[in-house]
RNA sequence: GGCGACAUAGCCAAGCGGUAAGGCAGUGCUCUGCAAAAGCGCUAUUCCCCAGUUCAAAUCUGGGUGUCGCCUCCA
């Protein structure tokens, strides 16, 4: 397949080291918050690119940190009166809550900064070494100077970025572009680790750069990550890496794009973010997944509640096709005819259009289109009925496809309806028959209150639920 | 000031040199007691503007205009 390089900013044929073990590392998220749509994207897009990965066969080793050491988590703790580690602890089981939802799969690890601590000073400890990081007082700094490719990954020139650069007051460090490795504890309660520069804890930065060398190794196949932490973020894990490491730190650099609100980019200082918690009270985690999926992972992407409902009627048109099978298949029954093994064929041309379009550098985009496509093909092919095979190997087309995408899951509970509603069935049943529609529809609306629809097909009620 | 992305129908969105995918909304028809679902049609002579290259441009080049982002924590 080929992958948009951010290093080069090509697209490129996606060469992995291994095969077998394809090494991707992701930017978690710091846990102080639930996390909000924007956060979601790079979740959705890098759990649907190892997907994919895995559906060509390839063996991925797919790494996710958690931040459970920061600023922010410092001082929602000192909001709440509660400590860091809590916070911490709380709103890691919050997002696997919410990454269930949009059927983000548990990455291989979730490492965390609080349980590497040892590493990020042995880490630390090298760059001094090296003459890359220095020390005062008890902090520790990147001598971004000293390392001759900074800004390769973004393309910025440190005498520019000075010019734009704010200096924060009380900065000890040396030149104003160098970065922290390791900040000294200002506070007696503040979290904090013992060091050989004394107690603190480590920077933002560091803590990729330590946590994908210990679990994926000294250079990695992908590392992925939100646009907006391709500078500083991304370059300084770089600068780190390969300071310390003398290797490639990441062969493909993958950055996914924003998502605005009303046009402006939504995050957490700006306040205008909307939480996939809050989202998932009126729509749930799959339609997010659909709608974060409609577009190109490299676009922005604008959110508001009239796209959702957009992408949530496309959804159901999905979903419905895969009802009208199950439908088919519970009820149908034999082989396939000559002339639905002839559609069949043609069903199978879609798998490799969808194949196309996601080889190139994941067309999500494309490649839901191409479901649509098939969506239609289906359903025009079993229009007046079907075989039971032909239900079921259409449906095992449409699963397989949706499966890479991570939409369209089988509905658990699609328990068997109860008596009552049976009863009431029934008597509509009886109703139609005496031409007593007003009973008839009486008892549908009485049966849509409770989420059941039915509908009437020349095979007989079908049972809907949502 | 530096760096970068984007501009395609009412809305969303693919396409990346060969004559405009797909979805939503709308609309006509078929099926249906009515619905729902589904099917078949219709809805961009044209891709922000102006030049240029080419047999051929939404796609390439140059110049405008507009929007957004990074350079400060951020996905």
């Amino acid at each position: 397949m080929k992958i948009y390089n951010t290093m080069t900013r090509k697209k490129e044929d996606f060469v992995p080291m291994d095969k077998n073990d394809v090494k991707i590392y992701v930017c978690g998220p710091t846990v102080y918050n639930y996390f909000h749509i924007g956060n979601a994207r790079p979740f959705v897009v890098f759990d649907t690119l190892r997907k994919y990965l895995k559906y060509r066969g390839y063996g991925v080793n797919f790494v996710q940190n958690f931040t459970d050491v920061d600023d922010k988590i410092i001082n929602k703790a000192k909001e709440e009166g509660s400590n860091a580690k809590e916070i911490a602890e709380r709103f890691i089981k919050e997002y696997f809550d919410d990454a269930e939802a949009l059927n983000v799969a548990v990455a291989d690890a979730h490492p965390k900064v609080s349980e590497n601590i040892q590493e990020i000073i042995d880490f630390v400890s090298t760059l001094i070494e090296k003459g890359y990081a220095y020390e005062i007082d008890g902090d520790v700094y990147y001598s971004t100077k000293k390392f001759e490719d900074y800004g390769k990954l973004s393309r910025q020139n440190l005498e520019e970025l000075d010019l734009g650069s704010r200096i924060a007051l009380g900065e000890v460090k040396k030149d104003p572009m160098d970065f922290a490795l390791w900040k000294k504890r200002k506070n007696e309660d503040e979290i904090s680790w013992e060091s050989p520069w004394g107690k603190g804890r480590p920077g933002w930065h560091i803590e990729c750069s330590t946590m994908s060398k210990k679990h994926l190794g000294e250079t990695i196949d992908i590392h992925g990550g939100g646009q907006d932490l391709q500078f500083p973020h991304h370059e300084n894990e770089i600068a780190q890496s390969e300071a310390c490491n003398g290797k490639t730190f990441a062969n493909y650099w993958m950055h996914n794009g924003y998502i605005t609100i009303d046009g402006e980019k939504m995050s957490k200082s700006l306040g205008n973010f909307s939480t996939v918690r809050d989202i998932r009270k009126i729509y749930d985690g799959e339609v997010i997944r659909f709608f974060l999926l409609a577009g190109h992972y490299r676009s922005p992407i604008n959110f508001n509640d009239k796209l959702m409902e957009s992408a949530e009627t496309g959804l159901t048109r999905l979903r419905t096709a895969k009802e009208n099978l199950l439908y088919l298949i519970d009820r149908e029954e034999g082989n396939m005819t000559e002339m639905e093994k002839q559609s069949l064929k043609g069903l199978d041309g879609f798998r490799d259009k969808f194949i196309k379009a996601m080889d190139d550098d994941l067309n999500t985009a494309d490649g839901i289109s191409t479901i649509f496509e098939l969506v239609t093909a289906i359903n025009t092919a079993v229009k007046d009925g079907s075989s039971k095979e032909f239900a079921q190997e259409a449906l095992g087309l449409l699963t397989e496809l949706c499966d890479v995408l991570g939409i369209l899951k089988i509905r658990e509970n699609k328990d068997e309806v109860d008596d009552e509603i049976k009863d009431l069935i029934q008597e509509r049943q009886i109703a139609r028959t005496n031409k007593d529609f007003k009973r008839a529809d009486e008892i549908r609306d009485i049966l849509k209150e409770k989420g059941i629809t039915l509908k009437d097909t020349s095979q007989g009620v079908q049972i809907v639920r949502i």
